[in-house]
DNA sequence: AGCACGCCGACT
DNA sequence: GTCGGCGTGCTC
């Protein structure tokens, strides 16, 4: 018998085995096997069985990892559609479904047991927006057809509870759940409420556990103990059958994106998953992202929307400060805006809480001589490096190389060098500065790199041992903390200036998000937003907390610039050491795709040097391709990069529907 | 991806 | 005359 084998390499091809006789009565598809290619070992996936081969010399599989399939058929779909869409091999896509870490620990598998759906514990009653919500979810869910639900509704609309009461729904009529949060660190409220509701019946999956705690919730899995898992955006693929319902939470957060190959978008995947297992998937947001609104809007999701707040309580009051009259009339930029700064002062005489929120990480943003202007930058990646005062050193954002301050510059060895740009820590400082007597926290990636720091600053903050709290987007989310009553955005510009068509969908979702922290106690919360744009679409409609208006705009501009979602975009990266191969090897990608853009129906931008031009000494170049449809553009990069994803001897990468 | 083979430049 | 750079091609 011969075994058709997949690897995780970018190689889209299967290779044929020997079957040792043992194993021929048990070996199947789907199971891992350890097999001897080139002079490596390497764990492949069995796709295939068959009585021959056309290869004529083959070698000899030389064990099975696993006692039964880790991959079922349903997987093997997901994994074929995995690669079909984002253009990586059917082994990527097994290695990303199954890792190859995972182990099963027991070989017996109990039939499922059956058991009653748990208790709705102390579930709140609904109110009739709720209701009608409700009955629209449990109708999706019972018609036994695929669809997704677009659940739109304000913070403290009580989306959360619906989830529960789909999930409690799908579990009645023996069908299991999913749920994916950006990030278990920063949503425990939301996984401890699943966690009152369904107990034992809900599993934490995540890629940051542990081989021997991913084994066990397999486990647990297999034999039916638990039907819900909880997790970010891998748990999208865990191994649980006969799925009713996939709920994102949060569906516009960028994390959803898997940032290395294959790059996926979890929603994409939940889509598929959900056509395969006539699923419901319910993608939750406050601010939806605009891609899932506009497919709504056009009919494809249904959309339910709550306008309601649960308990009433009004959204907080947000202002503009427009930074350009602070500058005319103080003939300085300060940190802080009068406005923003008398705010501040109030807050820490009334003993109140604030939180300030800068996107940006560091002391400061460059650092430039004097003298000849020049900036210092990473010698492995073409940007600046930023100045971290906790540390004293300059950091490069990208691959974290770390050097001191030199004396002078290096470029000229004359200038004086200057610290400008703020980032969070200039804010600290500043707080420090002008509140000496208030507790003053940061967070942001350098202060919670620690395991449980996110959760520990987010204690010291709900104890009042900390009286005003800065940090970058990781201040917006997620946290119930009745005692704040200020949010000050200290620049809305980092987020609206970024080279990036998604600039103000970002910046109306960092506001929104923001703002939602303020007054969710007793008192009326307050939000300043200080910008150099006060009659941006995204801050006037973030200010009066109207998503339509933001999306109204929005789409407008997508659809005059022809850009998502009225088209896919698919990014392809040349790397390599050499500036003029990856040049030369951009160029004739362009020409190998030129030729079949008209009939695949879409445009060719670039080539051009990438954002980063320069990451970790390596050079890269990228084209964009701008089409309709996904499947007839990668049929063409198929095409023109052959089975090995490379060109000029230079691997390309490939990005559909980049963030 | 990794590994070998092969073909041209600077060293003992 | 060899060591080693990376460009090319293959792995059942």
């Amino acid at each position: 018998m011969i075994a058709q084998v997949v690897f995780n390499l970018p190689v889209n091809r299967a290779f044929d085995y020997l079957v040792p006789d043992e194993w021929v009565s048990t070996l199947r598809p789907g199971m891992r096997v350890v097999a001897p290619f080139g002079k490596r070992r390497l764990v492949g996936a069995v796709i295939r069985l068959q009585p021959a081969s056309r290869i004529p010399r083959l070698k000899t599989l030389l064990r099975a990892l696993d006692p039964r399939p880790v991959l079922e058929p349903e997987a093997f779909r997901l994994a074929r559609w995995l690669a079909g869409y984002y253009g990586c091999s059917v082994g990527e896509a097994c290695a990303t479904i199954v890792p190859s870490s995972l182990r099963l620990r027991s070989q017996d598998e109990r039939p499922a047991a059956a058991r009653a759906s748990p208790p709705a514990a102390s579930a709140p009653t609904l109110s009739g927006q709720q209701g009608e919500a409700m009955a629209r979810l449990e109708a999706a869910l019972h018609r036994g057809r695929p669809a997704t639900v677009l659940l739109h509704g304000v913070t403290g609309s009580g989306k959360t509870e619906l989830y529960l009461r789909t999930i409690a729904s799908a579990l009645g009529a023996g069908r299991s759940a999913i749920v994916l949060v950006p990030e278990i660190a920063l949503t425990p409220q939301t996984i401890d409420r699943f966690r009152e509701r369904f107990g034992e019946e809900v599993v934490l999956w995540h890629s940051r556990l542990s081989a021997r705690q991913r084994s066990t919730q397999w486990q647990r899995l297999l034999e039916g103990r638990s039907r819900i898992v909880v997790g970010t955006r891998s748990a999208v693929f865990a191994p649980i059958a006969s799925i009713g319902v996939i709920v994102l939470d949060e569906e516009h957060d960028p994390s959803y994106k898997q940032d290395q190959s294959p790059r996926y978008h979890a929603r994409e995947v939940a889509v598929a998953r959900a056509r395969m297992s006539r699923a419901v998937v319910i993608l939750g947001s406050a601010t939806p992202s605009v891609e899932s609104y506009y497919e709504a809007a056009r009919g494809r999701f249904q959309l339910l929307e709550l306008t309601e707040r649960v308990q009433g309580r009004p959204l907080p009051r947000v202002e503009v400060v427009d930074m350009r009259q602070e500058w005319a009339h103080q003939r300085r930029a300060g940190l802080f805006s009068t406005r923003l700064a008398m705010a501040l002062r109030q807050v820490v005489d009334l003993k109140e809480q604030a939180i300030l929120l800068l996107n940006r990480r560091g002391f400061a943003r460059v650092v430039q001589c004097q003298t000849c202007g020049a900036a210092i930058r990473c010698c492995q990646c073409a940007v600046p490096l930023i100045y971290h005062a906790s540390v004293r050193q300059l950091v490069c954002h990208y691959c974290n190389t770390r050097q001191a301050i030199p004396e002078t510059c290096p470029a000229c060895h004359r200038g004086y060098l200057r610290l400008r740009g703020s980032g969070t820590e200039r804010i600290e400082s500043e707080l420090h500065r002008l509140f000496p007597a208030s507790g003053i926290g940061r967070m942001d990636a350098d202060t919670t790199r620690s395991r449980d720091s996110h959760r520990r600053l987010y204690d010291a903050i709900k104890t009042r041992e900390l009286d005003l709290l800065v940090g970058t987007q990781m201040v917006a989310k997620g946290f119930d903390l009745p005692q704040v009553t200020l949010v000050g955005v200290v620049s809305a510009d980092t987020a609206l200036n970024l080279p990036d068509f998604r600039a103000g969908e970002r910046t109306f979702d960092l506001l929104t998000q923001v703002a939602g922290r303020a007054g969710r106690g007793d008192r009326l919360g307050r939000v300043l937003i200080q910008t150099f744009c006060p009659q941006h679409y995204a801050i006037q409609a973030a200010c009066r907390h109207d998503y339509q208006a933001f999306y109204r705009a929005e789409i407008a501009m997508r659809r005059r610039l022809k850009l998502p979602p009225f088209v896919h975009l698919i990014e392809l990266t040349v790397q390599g050491s050499r500036a003029e191969r990856v040049q030369t090897a951009a160029e004739a990608l362009k020409a190998a795709l030129a030729g079949r853009a008209r009939r695949a129906r879409m445009a060719i931008l670039g080539p051009a040097p990438h954002r980063v031009a320069r990451l970790r000494r390596t050079v890269r170049w990228h084209l964009v391709l701008k089409g309709r449809s996904v499947d007839s553009m990668m049929r063409v990069v198929r095409l023109a990069l052959g089975d090995a994803r490379r060109l000029h001897g230079l691997p390309v990468l490939i990005d559909v529907d980049p963030l």
